[in-house]
Order: C-alpha cells, then structure tokens, then sequence
DNA sequence: ATCTTTAATGATAACGATTATTGTTTAATA
DNA sequence: TATTAAACAATAATCGTTATCATTAAAGAT
C-alpha cells in the first residue's frame, strides 16, 4: 500500500484512495485483469467506487507507464503491471491470458521499420494453451 | 469479377453477388479497409446492401482465409486480401496502416510457445510513420 | 490549521461498433 | 422448374467505453 501511493508520487501521479487501490490490487494479482474484474477487486474496499472512475484511473496509470494495456481479446481491455517488453499468448479454449517472452526478434528490437517510427509494439499469439492439449 | 467467384467456387463459399463484389473491392483496393469503408465502396453497385451482410460476409471470407481481420484499432475491424504472415504498422497522427514483413522472429517461426499451441499471431507496430515524420 | 484551486470522483446518459432477430429472397441441387 | 437451405435486408438489442456534470477531495498557499 505505502509502495503504490509511493510510486505513484514518483511519477508525479495525483495520489487518491481510489488510484492508490486500483494500482495496489493490479500489483497483487501479477494478472490480466479486465475492467470489470478490476471494478469487482476494488469495490470489496470501495464499494461506491464507479465504473467510470476505474476506466480514467487505469487511463491515468497507462500514460504513466505504470501499467499496460492488452487488446489481445478485442472488445474488452485488458491491463497488467508488467511494463516490459513482452507478448501474450490467449487460449481459446479456456480464455486465459499468459505472457510470452521474446527470445529475439528483428523488426522488435529495431526502433524504426522502412522508415517508421516505433513507439510501441503489441505481439499477440493465439492457440491451445499447455494445460487444454493435455486434456 | 470472373476471379473473385472462382475463387470462392474453390473454397466451398456459397457464391453470392453480394460476396463477390466485398471480395472483388478488398482485392482491388489492397488496403486496410474497415468495415464502414467496405460498405461505403461495395454500395456504388449495391445501393440496398445492408451493413449486417456486410460484417457477415466478411466473417464468412475470413472463416475461409480468403481475408485476414486486423484491430491494430482495437474498437474498429480492418480488413485486407493479404493473408501470408506479415506484421502492421499504425500511424498515430495519419491513421494509416501499413504492412510490416517480418525478416525473422524466433518466436513468430515457432509452431508453439512454453507449451502452447500457435494457431495464429498478430504483430501490431503504433508510431509516426515515415511520411508524417518529415513535416 | 484553514482556505483556495484544480483535478478526481460518482452517477448516469450517450455513443459506436458489433451481434441477434426475423421475415423475405436467392442460390444450388434434384 | 421445384425444393430447400442459406443468405439477405431491415432493424432492434447488446455491451464496452466515453462524455457530461454536479459534487467531493487532494495539494499547495496563506
């Protein structure tokens, strides 16, 4: 809790109970969370939080690098603390959302491609997972 | 036009006017087409074509790897006749898309991922591409 | 410690892309 | 040409997200 509301005053972000809850319960799961389940996770402390306020806060956390946000599954966002350079991997079959490391690969670690300027990358894999093969 | 039902005859895709003219538009256009735009170009020859036939149709095309579906946007589908592994570049001020080719990526050639199967991947690039930097 | 200002919050309406529904029409085969 | 299953058009419904606006709270100045 004390490390959220820190970090947030590092990135000059405006601290409230509400941004300090949604941040400290992103970093707990180390999950893929989408809105909803956020808002769900964040009314157990703050049962009259909106559903509007968890959209501009975790608006506010992404344009401060604190956390990321997935589109992997199209119409519903997702968001993790992880802010590194990594992929995701969705199953299909039982919907879940994994990271995926990049070994190495050409056109990501370039800062251009013919003539681009990149600024951001999202790399999204979609299959079977591990666990629904075995079945 | 000759082309297009040929090719939806080989596939199995029940051949309709309405199928063959979205086909024939994306093939002749070879862009990044959204959905909108599609009925916009496909209504000069069908005025009455509603926009429901549209997404289905499409659908229908993608189903049989005729069309290959991007959301580099996440809200809003785009559509293109390429279907070969490539990659997309998104330009955050002109909002074009362009294709990005893939020299190598060692995650990309692989067939599975830490034990997951590899079905599909979408490789998403957002910056300032090369034209927009100039002004 | 209180005041002031500016931004965040909560409630809810609005929006926009997509999907579902249903009656009608059309393509494909016999 | 008749039959049948699927495609189509029109339109309502859905659902995630964004906009609006009045209220509240945080942060710095007094």
């Amino acid at each position: 809790m004390e490390d959220c509301i820190k970090i947030l005053k590092q990135k000059g972000v405006k601290v409230t109970s509400q941004r300090t809850e949604v941040f400290r319960v992103l970093r707990s799961v180390q999950e893929h969370l989408s809105v909803e389940e956020v808002f769900d996770k964040v009314r157990k402390k703050f049962p009259v939080i909106s559903l509007a306020t968890v959209y501009s806060i975790l608006e506010a956390l992404k344009n401060n690098s604190l956390i990321e946000e997935l589109r992997i599954i199209p119409e519903k966002a997702c968001f993790n603390v992880r802010t590194d350079l990594h992929h995701h991997f969705y199953c299909k079959k039982c919907k879940k959302i994994s990271d995926v490391d990049i070994p190495f690969c050409a056109t990501l670690d370039k800062k251009e491609v013919a003539g681009n300027l990149i600024e951001e990358c999202k790399g999204y894999f979609y299959g079977i997972c591990k666990a629904c093969r075995k079945k």
